[in-house]
RNA sequence: GGGGACGUAGUUCAGUUGGUUAGAACGCUGCCCUGUCACGGCAGAGGUCGCGAGUUCGAGUCUCGUCGUCCCCGCCA
């Protein structure tokens, strides 16, 4: 192909195929680069050697679909062209075949100059034949493959499940499709195979996989699209040590094939250990931890800071980039907000004027270099005592300003460009979520997730302490996947959904038939689901998951290239007795 | 639902305080050119300044609305 001969290929007679990358016409010799998805080769037409063949080459335009038929030939030393690997050599042409014309494309892809979005989205099938975009549709090709050898080598069947199935309303809004033979009524695409895997466990399929597409029709962000691929995975009688070394096992696998080792285990911490280091469920490991460094002041000193000495006083520290100046102060403070439960200290040059031993000890505390921008944040003196856990607040404060920061300061403290890929197990997660909103207990994870037996006993008196087996697996800040083990026992599952407000009733008429199914044998299960699109999007190091999407949606969900959705005729709507208000 | 950025030639962009015929580069067309590789030179074509109102003697520029794209918050069990 045309990006696969080299000097040894010196005197061959090759037939390449492919576009026309660029045309260089010198006048009596015209030199053209033939592309395909591997590469480029350059095209010799000399108008001394083959007048009629140089008359037909000088037709060609870019992006014209063209044969040629040639011998290879070694360049002379000064006509190397040691930027593209097939610069050693190039092929004398001695047929030439016009496959197909092409109008005038709206963008080339040989430009470096990228076109904006909208432009490469509504002619995606140009913007595809680009080199990065090749290389990222490749990457994912191969990861894919990976995984799907390394989980099948494990005993792991990758079964389908049905993208027509049920509506349960809870967590994401449905995309949903109606059904013709009983109008008024819906099919709903899944948000995930939840349901079904779980039930291929009670069926004895002990090791399921599947690379699968999910669909949420909640708004996008670069990392979210309305459909989206997961690597789901359900395994029976697992602990989560089972369910974390299978997942390292086809990460390893995954980054291998993008020619990036991986060492495992991953570190693995407690979801309030990752809330008292990093202040987030989503660590981000290529930067320091957080420090409570409350002890290094005296309880008169936080009085005079008007700091509550009853929680936390947070050191933020990110290398490299020094302290700020007055200005950059101001710019940061929006990255910190107006908050009730916190407040900042960015000035620590000052602080150090009136405090220099507190200074210098939580200095210490935190690890800084001399080098590094440390600031702080603590609670306010007086606050009301409304969150349940006001120091998670502090600690939640404190790490998504520590997340803005080292992103604003990104090039200066270089932490992200090294391509470190660092991941972790986040764990424990908390069983329930309080909904302020709606008064009411809410599933962290979702409702088939099992508690932590030693939790059991709160599950009435306590619900916000009671822990989940639920664990995410995360990377360089971004969650890739969560999964939990399951409730595989009727009577506890009964107990989750009395605890989330829902009557048995209601339970039944959602649930039912996965309810039914748990009384007939159900083994212990968990399992996994991991973002397919965002292991790839790190890999490729795309800021935006349409990077690695062959056909992305905008962020309001539309398709610019087939333009989805429109309209239907009232012919389709009258079939499926849907009228429109 | 809320906040922010952007929209000018096929593409990427410039366009000053509101003032002559809206510019550049790449791409495109034609001519010249035998070693280019982001070829080079000369000439040329190409514009509903997203769309609609308004202010003004005069709007790419100011105001309002609207459409579209991007980013963030909410939302994403």
């Amino acid at each position: 192909m045309c990006g696969d001969l080299r000097a040894e290929n010196d005197g061959q007679e090759v037939v390449l195929l492919g576009w026309v990358n660029r045309r260089r016409d010198l006048g009596n010799v015209i030199f053209i680069d033939v592309r395909d998805r591997t590469g480029l080769t350059q095209l010799v037409f000399d108008k001394s050697e083959n007048p009629a063949l140089h008359e037909k080459a000088s037709t060609l335009r870019s992006e014209f679909v063209i044969g040629a038929i040639g011998k290879v030939r070694r360049r002379g030393e000064k006509t190397i062209n040691r930027n593209i690997p097939t610069g050693e050599i190039e092929v004398v042409a001695s047929e030439l075949r016009l496959l197909n014309e092409s109008k005038q494309p709206p963008f080339l892809p040989s430009d470096p100059a990228l076109a904006n979005e909208e432009v490469r989205l509504k002619y995606r099938y140009i913007d595809l034949r680009r080199e990065p975009m090749q290389y990222n549709i490749e990457l994912r090709h191969k990861v894919a493959l990976a995984i799907r050898q390394y989980l099948s080598s494990k005993g792991f069947f990758e079964i389908e499940t049905p993208f027509m199935t049920r509506s349960t309303p809870e967590g994401a809004r449905d995309y949903l499709v109606p059904s013709r033979v009983y109008p008024g009524e819906f099919y709903a695409l899944p948000q995930s195979p939840q349901l079904f895997k779980q039930i291929l466990m009670i069926s004895g399929f002990d090791k399921y996989f599947q690379i699968v597409r999910c669909f949420r029709d909640e708004d996008l962000r670069a990392d979210r699209q309305p459909e989206f691929t997961q690597i789901d995975l359900e395994m029976s009688f697992p602990q989560p040590d089972r369910v974390f070394e299978v997942v390292e096992g086809f990460l390893q696998a995954a980054f291998k094939a993008a020619a990036h080792e991986l060492k495992t285990p991953f570190p693995r911490m407690s979801y309030d250990e990752a809330i008292r280091n990093y202040g987030i469920d989503k660590p981000d490991l290529r930067l320091p931890k957080l420090t409570d460094v409350r002890s290094a002041f005296t309880a008169e000193q936080l009085q005079s800071l008007q700091l509550n000495p009853e929680l936390p006083v947070v050191a933020i520290r990110i290398p490299v980039i020094g302290d700020l100046s007055r200005k950059e102060r101001d710019e940061n403070r929006p990255l910190f907000g107006e908050r009730k439960e916190a407040r900042l200290i960015d000035d620590i040059k000052r602080l150090e004027k009136s405090f220099p031993e507190a200074v210098a000890k939580l200095r210490e505390m935190s690890g800084a270099e001399a080098s590094d921008l440390v600031v702080l944040v603590g609670a306010p003196a007086q606050m009301e005592k409304s969150a349940t856990r006001p120091d998670y607040g502090v600690f939640m404060a404190a790490g998504a300003l520590r997340v803005e920061l080292a992103r604003k300061y990104a090039q200066r403290h270089m932490a992200f460009h090294k391509g470190g890929f660092h991941f972790a197990w986040v764990t424990d997660f908390p069983m329930f979520e309080w909904d302020e909103n709606e008064k009411r207990w809410n599933a962290a994870h979702h409702p088939f997730t099992s508690p932590h037996e030693r939790d059991m006993d709160k599950l009435e008196s306590d619900p916000g302490a009671v822990r989940a087996l639920a664990y995410d697996v995360v990377l360089n800040g971004t969650e890739l996947g969560s999964g939990s083990i399951r409730i595989h026992r009727q009577d506890i599952q009964s107990k989750i959904f009395r605890a989330l407000g829902m009557s048995d009733e209601e339970a039944r008429s959602r649930f039912g038939f996965f309810l039914e199914a748990l009384e007939y044998g159900t083994p212990p299960h968990g399992g996994i689901a991991l973002g397919l699109d965002r292991i790839v999007m790190i890999l490729a190091g795309a800021e935006s998951l349409r990077e690695v999407i062959p056909f992305p949606k905008t962020a309001k969900a539309v398709d610019l290239m087939v333009d989805a959705p429109t309209p239907v005729s009232e012919a389709q709507l009258r079939e499926l007795g849907i009228k429109i208000r």
